[in-house]
DNA sequence: TACACTGTTATATATTACATATAACAGTTA
DNA sequence: TAACTGTTATATGTAATATATAACAGTGTA
């Protein structure tokens, strides 16, 4: 598993930390059952403090993407894609609300955003 | 002008200050020209340090919605309105990316995306 | 000119989030 | 027992946010 952080971002390396693994986990780059580096490891590799990596890896549990046992290690809890999948639902919903509040104020039509919209996923995929 | 502040919110009360006056202004609420509360006096009305408006003001003239003159106090600039349309676009198109990123990971649609757009745009129109 | 408004600046303080260092403790496994 | 795991407590540092207070400076008017 690759991880880049920065520690230029106004993003949190914890953050930063959490999104990596979460997309290697939807990703299957990290199985289910598998074990993550250990909190030192990783904090060794990143050159930053074990700490930072306890702090990503608690609220990844707490959101139930891993599951830790003291002394053992961090393991991939089992997907629930289900439930990812409402998550992210929900989120786009949040980013539509944006979409919908901006596009009102400057009377950009649902058809040109449509379209940017179709632009984007393509270029994306 | 209303402006409404939370100081539960996690989003500065400088910055729910600037989005306010931005809105304000966006929608003629604050026609060009007209001038803005007095730092003083809307830090009293909201019940805060003028500082905090201060700063919100700041942001505003360097963002280029207002104009503030010493002596005399801050007024609405005349509206760009080319120069917000292209904001409005990039920031469309920065939550488009993130719409993108989050229908691949839970594989939804080009088309249940845009059912869910016109859904929410049709509520908030 | 004095006054009552405007905005500006400097100094100090407080809180919170983020990140770190260090040390000690506790569970697992070979 | 040794060498890994994770956990916890204590202390420190920085930056962003927000405050209070005081003094300074520009504008306009009675």
């Amino acid at each position: 598993m690759d991880i880049i952080i920065s520690n230029m971002s106004s993003i949190p390396i914890y953050e930063q930390i959490k999104q990596a693994i979460k997309d290697a986990i939807l990703n299957d780059e990290l199985k289910e059952e598998e074990m993550l580096p250990s909190v030192r490891n990783l904090a060794n590799d990143l050159k930053i403090s074990f700490l930072t990596v306890k702090k990503a890896y608690d609220e990844l549990e707490n959101e139930g993407y891993i599951r830790t046992i003291q002394g053992k290690g961090s393991f991939v809890s089992p997907k629930n894609i289900e439930l990812i999948r409402e998550e992210n639902i929900k989120e786009i919903e949040r980013h539509i609300e944006k979409i919908a509040e901006l596009s009102k104020i400057s009377n950009i039509s649902e058809d040109e955003i449509i379209e940017l919209f179709k632009l984007i996923i393509n270029g994306e995929v």
